[in-house]
DNA sequence: TGGACTTTGTGAACAAGTGCACAAGTCGGT
DNA sequence: ACCGACTTGTGCACTTGTTCACAAAGTCCA
């Protein structure tokens, strides 16, 4: 009933859903459909209808008893909620591999994005045309960050160099991190950081695998082994 | 003082932090060191000691009081809960931007896994060179599966070719996917499933950008908050 | 207008995960 | 032997997350 969404704080599991049902809501609006039942969307994410209207229910009662949710209000309201209603700029740093597959993806512009600025340390690099980027030095980091007014930075250095990037960025006034370097970093208490760790997934995975046969049917429950958490939570320096 | 893990279950959040726990074992390795305490290893993982001690008793007690634990001892238990006794063959599907960077990637060797096959739908892409291996065409990926062995797959196809793939996977005998296409995959039941969305995780960080300055010192814990799960738990087809 | 049907929103039970705090071992020195 | 310093292993309280199940609210149609 609220229209106001009060002063609910929205759980962080609940957090980590939102981009999946807005993901899930593009493709109803895609497709034209205008309201779709939390059953329907539980399908679309791969979720359950009943933690999909829990979780619709800390942004506000938006939902038509009966009907369904409107697919294109609600996708504004989740946009809103998770800063999505302008383009974020992104600037990657370490532009080897990894960082050239990431500079080269156009899948971050459809969904909030845009990779701005790519940096390297390496001056055989610096100068180089990725895209249509061209590769900046790391020494001039902090001026990038500043001049463009980048708040969110994607670490594709070796592991070495990812705590020492850290600190820079940071020091640039970087204010969320995604790391892909599979090293411990911290960083002080303001400062959002997430990782993107391949071996532990498939390590993982693994895991399971090993349990093969006998994992099935544990708990009873119908959910597949590998779940939650790849990405530890991190604490301040 | 039980020599032996007895018949516990591993609770999910613990497996997802044994590679975490791993990796900076590893560290200690090759430093020399022979114990650690949790205190240290729970620095060197990024976590807290309670809980380092307490997932590493789901393995049984292996610690000595008074000293810590000794270090190739604890890895050998960690590598041998992993599965990672034995190098993983790995399968990539879809050989693009990704793909490719994934292919050349050296850092899955040294945590048990090794890429053994590149699978591409593209005619024009069959037959091409990457690094060391030459790719093949998704028409053999049945008989590549089986004839490897390979247990373990990894998806990085567009998102609307994943679900296809991921069913020729599991029918040829895959029975643990990671999958990169920002799409939901459903798999049978005893298949394991995770998912890695950049996507979404920037999505999460910028939700608490969005927060940003009000949401430092909430609940009063120092944590930093894009934490918990970027990979949501994939129920059986 | 009314009644059958659909779907939301949420309280409450349950399950999982986290962190504290401390007894019980272990060690090295004396 | 004993002591003091140190560190594990874990019971317990607490927090967070998930699921159920149902009343309330709305639609649709006759
Ligand atoms: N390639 C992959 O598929 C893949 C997969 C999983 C994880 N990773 C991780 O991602 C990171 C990058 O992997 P990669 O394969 O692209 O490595 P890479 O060696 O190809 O590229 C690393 C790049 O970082 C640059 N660099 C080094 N130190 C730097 C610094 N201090 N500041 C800025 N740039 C610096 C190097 O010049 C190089 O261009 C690594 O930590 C790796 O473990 C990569
Ligand atoms: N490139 C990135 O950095 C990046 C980042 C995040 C997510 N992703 C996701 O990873 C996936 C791959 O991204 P990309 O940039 O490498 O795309 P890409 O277009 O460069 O490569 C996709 C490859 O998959 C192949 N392919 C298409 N259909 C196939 C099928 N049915 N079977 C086997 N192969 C098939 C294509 O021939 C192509 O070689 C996409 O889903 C993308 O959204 C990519």
């Amino acid at each position: 009933m609220a229209d106001r969404p009060a002063g609910r704080r929205i759980p962080e599991a609940t957090v980590t859903r939102l981009p999946l049902y807005y993901r899930a809501l593009l493709e109803c609006a895609d497709r034209g459909t205008e309201t779709v039942s939390s059953e329907r969307l539980a399908e679309l994410a791969g979720m359950n209808a009943a933690k999909v209207r829990k979780d619709l229910s800390y942004l506000g009662s938006y939902g038509t008893r009966g009907v369904g949710y409107e697919v294109e209000f609600l996708l504004g309201r989740i946009s809103g909620e998770l800063g999505l209603t302008q383009d974020w700029p992104v600037v990657i740093v370490g532009v080897g591999n990894l960082g050239q597959a990431l500079a080269n993806y156009h899948g971050f512009g459809a969904r909030g994005f845009r990779v701005e600025a790519l940096v390297d340390a390496d001056p055989a690099k610096v100068g180089e045309q990725v895209g249509e980027l061209a590769v900046e030095s790391l020494d001039d980091l902090a001026e990038v960050v500043a001049e463009r007014g980048i708040r969110i930075a994607i670490i594709a250095t070796p592991a070495p160099a990812a705590q020492e990037v850290a600190g820079l960025l940071v020091a640039a006034g970087v204010a969320s991190i995604l790391n892909f370097a599979p090293t411990v970093v911290s960083v002080p208490d303001g400062v959002s950081l997430r990782k993107v760790d391949l071996a532990t997934e498939l390590q993982i995975l693994s895991f399971y695998q090993a349990e093969q046969g006998n994992w099935s049917g544990r708990k009873g429950s119908k959910r597949a082994p590998g779940s939650s958490s790849p990405v530890i939570p991190e604490v301040a320096s």
